[in-house]
DNA sequence: CATGAATGAGAGTTCATTCAT
DNA sequence: AATGAATGAACTCTCATTCAT
């Protein structure tokens, strides 16, 4: 029972990294399901054993995304620290998301081209979850005066809309490491912030 | 001749106008040649008298918009004033387009999974055309020391990344104003490059 | 205007006939959108120039066909006779529709399993206006003492499906012309009545 | 042996008893080995070790209802009354069946849509049987002079066809019962026949 | 015996593209 | 200069069927 539940459950994993993969190369419509099936050596019929129709696949691989992102980044907050600090891990967490899991998040800003109603909605709560917790950390350094600004929503949008756009440029040759970039990055957003 | 070109190019850019249209409520492969002639009261066949394909006719709406938009850019380079003042008023300026022409700019942010090879270049380069004339603005402010910035690359990066965020939250009927939001990013922005 | 609109639904009524030939030998489901296509010797691309979807080609198919028969029971129903004449008359006139016809009467049958609720009920409706001419009659017929029975309604029923049975059965080449079998069938249904 | 072949001789039965199910509401087409599967809690892979294939199992559905109608049928044939009576208990019987069990009677309509030659051909024997039985009792009456036609064969197609039609439009919170139904038709039947 | 998983052929549908008129 | 009509390739999705376990 379990073990053929994990296995199940392994495969639709795997499916879902494929169907990343894939639509990050080349667009929600542009990705085929038989391009997604051919990547783990299946047929695209066997898809539709572990997924109702392409949509489905796409909206779980968001949830996936989503989900393990949104756990990371509220560790960052339980632990005991100044809310700068708090930030700037997840500053960094984002970023790394942002670069290495590119295919993941990329699905995340458009959804409203890709989804039906029916989906959009659980989708864009996660979505404001997410946000949230940038929030969170924003406001409560706003109370303990670490941040001054009056804007916090605005002042998110700005950090997450910067920090998204980074794959749009973003070469793993050029002459910046991630590491480079997650300093700088965190350092000009706290400029923002202060 | 010069009238019936005239004529021509006139009704190309009304196609463009279209199909920019059209293109941003549904996205690339979702607007169909057939809604956009629609849209103009023509059938989908007549395009083709003006445009080779599809590609081309979006192409060619990109190109529109970035040669409109670098031109009033220009313009506000060229007036005599601060950089600072210069930077602001060119914030002001993509945040606009952003919003109102955001059908345009959504082209623009993934070109590589709507044209090929042939297409992708040019647009490329008018894509670094655009943000050089940012940079050429930011460098002279560090040159007059108005700005205090070891990374201006990076700092245009999250100039325009932050901005084409924008049109990912902007609602017309939310609680902030156009002007008030080119206020605030303005305001913002001159934070991270001070 | 005109000569393109006839054009236009000169090519539909030959689809929906083709549709009809096919459809009827092979059900509904097995009749293929390619089928009814080379027939024509057209490709199934073609056919939703026309129409919407196959649903949409089946259910004109229906109406054609439905508002001939009805046409055509109208006109015995107009002339001046006995009851029993024009009753007489409309039996052949169905059992000749179901015979040459057969194909298109087929559909009529069970449109349930073939139809969405959209559309089943129009079809439901014409059926009920074709069935009501008879029924219109047959009272008419009562009331003149052309017939005596205590059930209508159900003898008409008796009498519909006692010739739409016919198609099961018949061979153009067995012992009986059509002509023999509307002459018997209308003795014996009238039989059933008087 | 004995003991698992019964078995297995019920594990069939079952199964067409799902299959008969499942066509009826949906329709051959629309039936699907999944579903008639999963109506007896199995997969659809088991039901390849009863049968051979999806034809195979609509085949012997078909098989299973008409010995049994048939075996009913010879029962009231078996019991010594006048042929008039035979002809009533009859025609009750196979209301009942049209009725009832209505699912199965639909199958044996159109088999030439369903089957292939290899199966067609003893379907359409038992078929004739079935009506046989009616033919046999008609000529019956007819040398006992309790009926008087002169088209037994046609007689008898317009009873099966008038009663293969009740499923059409019966309806079983319509005003009718079922026994008032049998009682009317049976009624207006024997008008034919006397 | 039963199943879980995979397959592959084929269906309906969409749409950019072509071309005679 | 425009269009009506046709095309064909590509796509999503379904399902009977197979087979190792």
């Amino acid at each position: 029972m379990k073990l053929s539940e994990k296995k199940i459950q392994k495969k639709k994993e795997d499916i879902i990294l494929s169907a990343v993969k894939i639509v990050n190369e080349k667009g929600y419509q542009k990705a085929t399901m038989e391009e997604i099936a051919a990547e783990l050596l299946m047929t695209k019929g066997s898809l539709y054993y572990y997924f109702k129709n392409k949509e489905d696949l796409i909206f779980q691989c968001h949830e996936m995304v989503l989900v393990q992102a949104i756990e990371e980044l509220q560790q960052h907050i339980n632990v005991k620290q100044s809310n700068e600090e708090k930030l700037r891990e997840m500053i960094k967490t984002h970023i790394q998301y942002a670069i290495e899991k590119k295919e993941m998040f990329n699905m995340i800003i458009k959804p409203d081209q890709t989804f039906s109603e029916d989906q959009l909605n659980p989708i864009l709560l996660k979505r404001n979850e997410y946000a949230g917790l940038f929030d969170q950390v924003i406001l409560a350094g706003i109370k303990t005066a670490e941040f001054t600004i009056d804007e916090p929503k605005i002042a998110r949008m700005i950090l997450l809309g910067s920090m998204n756009w980074i794959q749009q440029w973003y070469n793993p040759f050029g002459s910046k490491t991630i590491e480079e970039l997650q300093q700088i990055y965190a350092d000009y957003m706290l400029k923002v912030l202060k």
